[in-house]
RNA sequence: GGGCUAGUAACUCAGUGGUAGAGUAUCUGCCUUUUAAGCAGAGAGUCGAUGGUUCGAAUCCAUCCUGGCUCACCA
């Protein structure tokens, strides 16, 4: 028999031992009284009256000793010890008592008292069990050393943490911690959107064509219709039917599958927001930005200056904004606003940026971006004056042929959202998304492909809009000082075993 | 996809060619104020998988699987 087995083994006698005393291991309800934390809150007062209360956990911690033993007990607010003793809770208590494993469910009624040692704990006078574990949950030890908190045996290997993350929450508070903060962050980011006028909708993530990115899709069927279905790599294109429909301010936070390659900030599904606004401009949208993630900095972490990886980033606005062209003079002195590709060209060859045959002088500039400038953006910065050439949802800037209305935020060396002044031109979008798809004739196989029923409602006309897109797994990213964004996704994307 | 690196007990890890190890967890015994409880003893392994070299492989070689870091690709 293996050890594993073994291990439930002698669980499992331990459930048939109480099941032969008459007792249920699963029973139905609890008769808890108090959350741990009310106990910590209330200690003075509690010890004083030797409060009775009945406190329900995890039991995660068991010394024993011979007729009398000691126990931690948490629950989703806390931990406190436990004492029990055979003369106290009598014979059958007791034995429930030694049947006990680490992980089991546990329901303590105990007055509240201190132990000779000085820790509250919970006299127990019963002991009932409410969930019995089968599996040894790996046991995390602590000591307070010179005030520090010291952690032996800690589960931390990286496989099983994401696999299994159950445990990793159980055995990781600060895991725990980290998802805490990413619940606030959302639920914040919609108070700020739904105080300021906006509304909240849902689109299909289930789509007849994809669009409003460069990526593959998952393909999936629909076995009704036999037909396929796409993924949505993005909300953008069913977001601007509604801003077609006269919705003036909506959004929506949701799951975007791209079929890709995965590293430290790319996930299959991610979670994104976008944001539509009618009647402003770029400028608004920026303000908007940093008006919404500040908000969020300020209301989850009490502070607009995070440290992240030993490096202050400063939330304080106005943020940086600078165009691309600007940036890429500033980091290597060579000045692309004329967008003379033999020029381009011949520099990307000499700082050895690979280029492409095919390549525009856009792509071209945006590739001296990637590489010279994007590095360097630690600060929070919009980078505006995208090449059209590389952006075919956005509406052209005037007096500019070669630009449009779009910037990027980067902070940390990251791209943490993307924006437009959306192409309203039904005229000019048909002509975009048609070379678009020409690109993909030619192999692109993540250039966008052409959505007659988008550009139909498009012809219907929509108003100026503003749109934006962030991306929240890494801004969690940020303000939980992660560098992998497996970790602030709570089941990533992993190969089967 | 390339380079580097890791996979040994439930967990954390030692183990450079000669009988598979430690701590924790588990089990047994002792213990009525412990807190990484303690003391004594015991059980527990397909050493990621497959093939090879060798008298002999956790260890050397090859291939593969699953991670991590990094570069490339991608956005």
């Amino acid at each position: 028999m293996g050890n594993m087995n073994q291990l439930i083994a002698v669980r499992r006698e331990k459930l048939t031992k109480l099941q032969d005393l008459g007792i249920d291991p699963y029973p139905g309800h609890s008769e808890r009284t108090h959350k741990i934390i009310q106990l910590t809150e209330n200690q003075d007062e509690f010890v004083a009256e030797q409060k009775v209360v009945t406190v329900a956990g995890r039991l995660n911690a068991m010394r024993r000793q011979g007729k009398v033993g000691f126990g931690n007990l948490s629950d989703d607010t806390g931990k406190i010890q436990l004492f029990v003793r055979k003369d106290k809770v009598g014979e059958e208590n007791f034995e429930i008592f030694k049947l006990l494993d680490l992980g089991d469910f546990v329901q303590i009624t105990g007055e509240c008292f201190i132990t000779q040692r000085g820790e509250y704990s919970i006299r127990a006078s019963q002991v009932t069990i409410l969930g019995k574990s089968l599996r040894t949950i790996p046991v995390v030890k602590e000591k307070i050393v010179d005030g520090k908190k010291m952690r032996y045996d800690e589960f931390s290997d990286i496989e099983l943490r994401y696999r299994k993350r159950y445990l990793d929450l159980l055995l990781n508070p600060e895991i725990k911690s980290n998802f805490e903060i990413r619940a606030k962050m959302i639920r914040e980011m919609r108070n700020y959107l739904d105080n300021n006028g906006f509304l909240e909708v849902e689109t299909p993530i289930l789509q007849p064509l994809y669009g409003g990115a460069n990526a593959r899709p998952f393909i999936t069927h629909h076995n009704t219709l036999d037909m396929p279905l796409y993924l949505r790599i993005a909300t953008e294109l069913y977001l601007k039917r509604l801003m077609v429909g006269g919705f003036e301010r909506i959004y929506e936070i949701g799951k975007n599958f791209r079929n890709e390659g995965m590293d430290k900030t790319h996930n299959p599904e991610f979670t994104a927001v976008e944001i539509y606004q009618a009647y402003t401009n770029l400028d608004g949208m920026m303000d908007l930005t940093e008006n919404v993630i500040h908000h969020m900095a300020m209301t989850v972490l009490g502070e607009e200056t995070i440290n992240f990886q030993g490096t202050d980033i400063s939330l304080a606005k106005p943020w940086r904004r600078a165009s691309m062209t600007e940036l890429i003079k500033e980091q290597t002195g060579f000045d692309a606003s004329d967008f003379d590709l033999e020029k381009i060209r011949a520099f990307c060859v000499e700082k050895n940026v690979e280029v492409d045959e095919n390549a525009g002088p856009g792509k071209l500039i945006t590739e001296l971006f990637d590489t010279f400038v994007e590095p360097k953006l630690i600060q929070p910065t919009f980078v505006t004056d995208y090449p059209k050439e590389v952006s075919p949802l956005a509406k052209g800037k005037p007096g500019e042929p070669n630009l449009v209305e779009r910037f990027e935020l980067f902070i940390v060396g990251n791209e943490y959202g993307n924006a437009f002044t959306e192409l309203n031109d039904a005229i000019d979008q048909r002509a975009r998304l048609e070379a678009q798809s020409k690109l993909r004739e030619m192999g692109d196989v993540e250039a966008n492909v052409v959505d007659e029923d988008f550009l139909e409602a498009l012809e219907y006309g929509m108003p100026p809009t503003g749109g934006l897109g962030i991306g929240i797994d890494r801004l969690v990213m940020l303000f939980t000082n992660n560098t992998s964004i497996k970790e602030v996704i709570l089941f990533p994307t992993m190969k089967p075993e």
